[in-house]
DNA sequence: GCGACAG
DNA sequence: ATCTTGTCGC
């Protein structure tokens, strides 16, 4: 079985190449004005995901979660296999769109230029930027006090930057998704930091999504149907 | 071959 | 990502 899984990741990685070349380092067109962000929590072999829209104020003026089965263990590098469905269901289910979405991953500083960030991105062809605390490949200089930032490169390309939130805490990772420049995937997050070391909107996507999940096993919450984990329109609430 | 490796 | 108590600091 272990072959199989090994021709099985090389399929995977041929679809993110393909991705990667979808992806477009420009946009929005317009003012971005909505802002929102998405994170999935785990437990057993259930992923939860919660999608959040926030205004100006970093309120959070929509909210919408989903459930699946993970099909995919995790993968450095293939993440989108793992998180991605779970992540779509629940953004689909926002009433509005966002002009630009945050997702809890890597956009193009990925081995392919194809991470979570751009794959969503691409999937759902809407801006995304992609925010984590940690980067998959690149080669950066530390940034020094807060709210400094230094360039993320990757064989000679820009990939996003390396920012410093929060005095005292490490620096997070930005990238652009899809349809979304550099400078602009750097600006939109920059406005989104608050008081803590990654940008509001993903915080609480983040806080929500695990809620979500302790909610949901806990019994506290209404009994989720299985529509989810079969693909089919899903209707929580 | 070795190490590194989003969440 | 998740498992988890107390603890240091603003």
């Amino acid at each position: 079985m272990i072959a199989q899984d090994a021709s099985r990741f090389q399929d995977l990685r041929r679809i993110q190449t393909n991705i990667a070349q979808q992806v477009v380092l420009e946009g929005p067109a317009g003012a971005v004005t909505s802002i929102g962000a998405v994170a999935q929590s785990f437990a057993d072999d259930l992923a939860f995901s919660c999608a959040i829209l926030v205004d100006a104020s970093m309120n959070v003026i929509d909210e919408a979660t989903a459930i699946a089965k993970t099909t995919v263990p995790y993968i450095p590098g293939l993440l989108f296999f793992r998180e991605g469905p779970v992540a779509m269901a629940a953004i689909k289910k926002l009433r509005k769109r966002p002009d630009v979405l945050i997702v809890s991953g890597c956009g193009i500083n990925h081995p392919r230029f194809a991470g979570l960030a751009s794959h969503l991105g691409v999937e759902l062809n809407m801006s995304t930027v992609g925010v984590s605390q940690e980067t998959l490949c690149g080669d950066y200089v530390e940034p020094g006090e807060a709210c400094c930032f230094t360039r993320l490169t990757f064989k000679g390309r820009p990939l996003g930057f390396v920012l410093k939130t929060v005095t005292g805490a490490r620096p997070i990772f930005i990238s652009p998704g899809h349809r979304i420049s550099l400078q602009c995937a750097l600006q939109v997050v920059q406005r989104c930091v608050v008081n803590h070391r990654l940008p509001e909107p993903l915080r609480l996507a983040h806080v929500k999504a695990r809620h979500f999940r302790s909610a949901t096993r806990s019994g506290q919450l209404a009994p989720i149907r299985t529509a989810d984990t079969a693909g089919r329109p899903a209707h929580n609430q």
